[in-house]
DNA sequence: GCCAACGTTGGC
DNA sequence: GCCAACGTTGGC
């Protein structure tokens, strides 16, 4: 570690494949999907949890901290994903109540996921706050995921690993139908 | 700046 | 348990 800290690394938006999901019009919402392996936190965790909210912690992914950091807004919405499960499945939706703020985790040398390279000053993980909004009907696997030629460009399919990950506002209305839910 | 080694995620 | 994809690290 050298001893003057370089500052958190910043995907050059402009320029980067998710450019779009980093601006929009005055008003505009738009969609994202979070994954937890349902053994860790599952989606009923969070609708038993106090106000059915969390605080969206331990994403140590620099891609996935920037869409945590400057991607999600007030009032998005945000599909739930079980990872790691038999199947693996979009099983609920939730919705940002808190932008992007540091992510005390990382301070903690007792937690997992400490980092020491993250200091309060300059924060290199960022967290929002979720709140549950609806369990689907029906959880929508993802083999139907894959299956589903409107679903074939679903950054979820296309890019693995990402904890989270922007869905388009199409992709919302299929996926939301196809789980037989509405809002 | 290149790239091999390594670690992690997560499907299967 | 295996392994593909890919981010990170560190030698050079």
């Amino acid at each position: 570690m050298s001893p003057a800290k370089k500052p958190p690394k910043s995907m050059p938006y402009e320029q980067g494949k998710w450019a779009h999901v980093f601006t929009r019009k005055p008003g505009e919402r738009r969609y994202w999907l979070v994954k937890s392996e349902p053994d860790v936190f599952s989606f009923d965790d969070l609708l038993a949890a106090p106000k059915k909210t969390t605080c969206w912690d331990s994403v140590r992914n620099s891609g996935a901290r920037n869409f945590l950091r400057d991607g999600m807004k007030k009032g998005d919405l945000v599909f739930y994903y079980h990872s790691n499960a038999t199947p693996s499945s979009i099983v609920g939706v939730c919705k940002v109540v808190r932008e992007g703020y540091p992510d005390h985790t990382a301070f903690d040398s007792a937690h997992d996921y400490f980092d020491p390279d993250s200091d309060p000053d300059t924060p290199t993980w960022f967290m929002v706050d979720v709140q549950a909004v609806k369990k689907l009907v029906t959880p929508v696997a993802l083999p139907d995921i894959k299956a589903e030629p409107a679903l074939s460009e679903m950054a979820l399919v296309r890019v693995g690993r990402l904890s989270v990950v922007p869905v388009t506002e199409a992709e919302w209305e299929t996926v939301l139908r196809m789980s037989g839910t509405t809002l």
